[in-house]
DNA sequence: GTCATTGCAAAACGTTTGCATGAAT
DNA sequence: ATTCATGCAAACGTTTTGCAATGAC
């Protein structure tokens, strides 16, 4: 199945790539539509499965709530908030984390790792 | 509100406390539902929910597949199998992890862990 | 012209909820 | 008698899919 250019897979990329507030698929949906008023969610899922199934993008579990998306492809962590729901990023390498842990049930091919709490802004210490 | 016996829980418990499968609700479900055939999904869920809220049990989401359920409540994390789906225990102290990482966007209250990768039993490396 | 991609609507999935009935205290 | 828990069915929110139409090559 060779690839072909969308201009809504572009827009899609693009708006990521300039956010790093790791929108969800609603998010990045609501925000193309500005540009591609016609385009359907259907189509932002479809394209946001695949940059991440190709590598471009890297999706976010976030537990029974929607998955968040991430521009960044680098490992590292997330810190979910439970007020605003914001995701931050967390710098830590967990193929190291893997490797410090000696008895492992198997062989990791990847690690996710979300730390739940109340941001500082939400706390009121930092500004948002 | 005041909590009553029911024997639906206890045996929703039991079967918990019983097996370190760490089983979906389905399969607590299909299991509890030889017990007491009339049991409904609906009762399963609340129970779990109810049995983690208390801190009884703990629940483990695992992306977008279904809940996976605990009865170890210690801190740890989990390596789920891409292959048979299987859910194993880690021990990794995630309050440590947080501590040692010095610069987090807030206060955290709870960490999950989730590896990826296939465990030695589809690996072929241990037997099931 | 071929075949990937789209938009739409409908389905799928795991989970939650409303409500009348039943069980525990 | 009170009120919590149950079973059923229907709803929910997110995500996926089927399909005819459109667009890239």
């Amino acid at each position: 199945m060779q690839k072909k250019y969308s201009r809504q897979r572009e827009a899609i990329k693009q708006y990521l790539i300039g956010n790093d507030t790791h929108p969800t698929a609603d998010e990045v949906y609501y925000h193309v539509r500005q540009e591609y008023p016609n385009i359907s969610l259907a189509t932002v899922y479809r394209n946001l499965h695949m940059l991440s199934d190709e590598g471009e993008i890297r999706r976010i579990r976030c537990g029974n709530e929607p998955d968040h998306f991430d521009f960044r492809t680098e490992a590292h962590g997330h810190f979910l908030c439970g007020k605003c729901r914001r995701v931050y990023d967390v710098k830590i390498d967990c193929a190291k984390l893997a490797a410090s842990h000696g008895q492992l049930p198997g062989t990791v091919s990847g690690c996710e790792i979300l730390f739940h709490g109340i941001c500082d802004v939400c706390a009121g210490r930092k500004e948002g």
